[in-house]
RNA sequence: GCCCCCAUCGUCUAGAGGCCUAGGACACGAGCUUUUCAAGCUUGUAACACCGGUUCGAAUCCGGUUGGGGGCACCA
């Protein structure tokens, strides 16, 4: 259907602020194409309303992008041959463009100033007319067009749409989808400040750059008529295009900001790895057809095919994504954890407290059953990097006992026989403490649990006790039989 | 209102006419294990929106209905 000898794509995002996870996952389809086809991977900035630009944002984006492990090809402070790849640097192609298509009638000015068209519109709206520009300015007089140029009359630029034709859109995910011409507004193609809007600037980059294959949200379907108009009226070839199905919220309404965290920077800051968001992302609207679900970005781009992007919308789930988060997690070795652990310890209160590779390991290697995030470790099992300040009422109720005072005294006293303890020398001074005492395991192992720990879950207490060591223990357990009254 | 898209467990999905008494994953329930909490293992509940048609045979093909979504800017 085309003659590109190269596949070529493009993530063409607008520097409103932040990315999108719809636009992750965009990005992330492109980018596994193109890697898979051995084809270059486009990062585009569309700029073109002024309105909405934020300072700082493409920047954000091309940190993002690399966060997620996207690499691309060219792009903006990448050198490509089919540059500037911001259009805002490109105005003065979409303009001699537009110059063209005016010189063969395909597009005309038009003078209407915004009352007239908001009035026009209200006027169709109230007969229950399609919206759409009457197509006054189309019938002036070459004369009329020349002086109101000349006198500065605020203009635009609009395509002249044919009436009564079919306009056929080949979607290799959505097959063929069929328009009927009548129904497409007299689209404006340069706006009044000379700025291109996005269905011309995007038609013009695309052939400009080569772009084979256009893969975009679904949410362009309905204007890709105008586009194919557009590459009808400039007589060049149509990229192919695939529409992907929406991210939905959990309402089934477009995934939005109102029902939950859209950017991918706020997952970031929540403690998700890069690769399980990447993971979870891709198999929304696409699958393998194997039953494999947790994958690499690598493995990703091998198995990717276009042909397994299903058509209908899916809900970002978070529980699912928490999932792949501990999946992801687990595959991890204790080097890399203990790497991420250092990172977030020197964020938080512990920032000057000194912890020795030794001690982080182990704490790891206790704690990684028990969480989907690194930062968990130091959540929910602060007890290794500081003596408990309180201990859990609930837990003193339950397994707080008369005797537990004093049963706990004979066992730090067991303890301190110890010489350099391993953890089967923790079990075997408390076995036989409780030996000696006359009483079950249990009645000790939840005191010293509590003792040592302030709550009544975590890793095994054998565990706990020779990470924190004999003489800190002793002290927590003092400190306990202190601090704790019933 | 008009145009377009979509439709399998609660959610993500497998399924391209017989392999389907519909498979997997997450979540949920139960059991085992563990004198904690998890993890792990085993196991259970749970879906082809509806109505017609084509066919010997339909989750799969066709039509309609219903439902959901997207789009109708000098925003992308």
């Amino acid at each position: 259907m085309n003659n590109y000898n190269q596949i070529r794509v493009r993530f063409a995002p607008s520097p409103t602020g932040y990315l999108h996870v719809g636009g992750l996952r965009t990005a992330l389809y492109n980018y596994l194409f193109a890697r898979k086809n051995n084809g270059v991977f486009v990062l585009r900035i569309e700029d073109t309303d002024r309105a909405r630009y934020v300072e700082g944002a493409v920047e954000n984006l091309i940190d993002t992008l690399h966060w997620c492990g996207f690499d691309y090809d060219e792009g903006p402070q990448k050198n490509g041959s089919f540059g500037p790849y911001t259009q805002s640097e490109r105005l003065e192609i979409y303009k001699s463009y537009t110059q063209t298509l005016i010189e063969q009638k395909k597009a005309y000015y038009c003078f209407c100033t915004q009352e007239r068209i908001s009035e026009l519109r209200t006027a169709q709206e109230n007969l229950k007319q399609q919206t759409k520009y009457d197509k006054l300015c189309l019938h002036l007089d070459h004369n009329v067009i020349a002086q109101k140029l000349k006198d500065g009359v605020p203009h635009v630029v609009r395509l002249n749409i044919e009436a009564d034709k079919k306009v056929v859109v080949e979607d290799i995910i959505r097959g063929r989808v069929e328009f009927d011409s009548n129904l497409i507004d007299d689209q404006v193609l340069l706006k009044g400040d000379g700025y291109p809007t996005y269905h011309l600037a995007n038609v013009i980059d695309d052939h400009l750059m080569k772009i084979s294959h256009v893969i975009r949200g679904e949410e362009w379907l309905p204007s890709t008529p105008k586009h194919v108009l557009l590459y009808d009226a400039f007589g060049w070839e149509k990229p192919v295009f695939a529409h992907l199905p929406l991210l939905l919220n959990p309402d089934k309404s477009k995934l939005s900001k109102r029902q939950g965290d859209v950017a991918v920077e706020d997952y970031r800051a929540k403690g998700y790895l890069p690769e399980s968001l990447v993971n979870f992302v891709a198999l929304l609207g696409w699958n393998p057809g194997t039953e494999q679900e947790i994958f690499s970005l690598d493995e990703l781009i091998n198995i990717f095919s276009i042909e397994g992007v299903n058509k209908s919308g899916a809900v970002f789930n978070i529980e699912k994504l928490n999932a792949f988060n501990f999946e992801h997690l687990r595959k991890k070795n204790d080097t890399e954890v203990v790497r991420i652990l250092k990172e977030y310890l020197a964020k938080s209160k512990f920032a000057d407290h000194k912890f020795d590779d030794d001690k982080l390991f182990l704490i790891v290697e206790a704690m990684r059953p028990r969480i989907s995030f690194v930062k968990e470790i130091i959540e929910n099992s602060s007890y290794f990097f500081e003596s408990p300040e309180s201990y859990d009422q609930e837990v003193i109720q339950k397994r707080w006992k008369d005797d537990t005072s004093e049963n706990l005294k004979s066992l730090a006293e067991e303890f301190s026989k110890l010489l350099n303890p391993k953890k089967e020398d923790y079990e075997t001074a408390l076995h036989k403490t409780a030996e000696l005492l006359n009483i079950g395991n249990g009645k000790l192992i939840h005191g010293v649990r509590l003792a040592l720990s302030g709550v009544g879950g975590g890793p095994g207490l054998y565990e706990i006790l020779f990470i924190l060591g004999k003489e800190e223990s002793i002290r927590r357990i003092e400190k306990a039989i202190e601090k704790i009254r019933i």
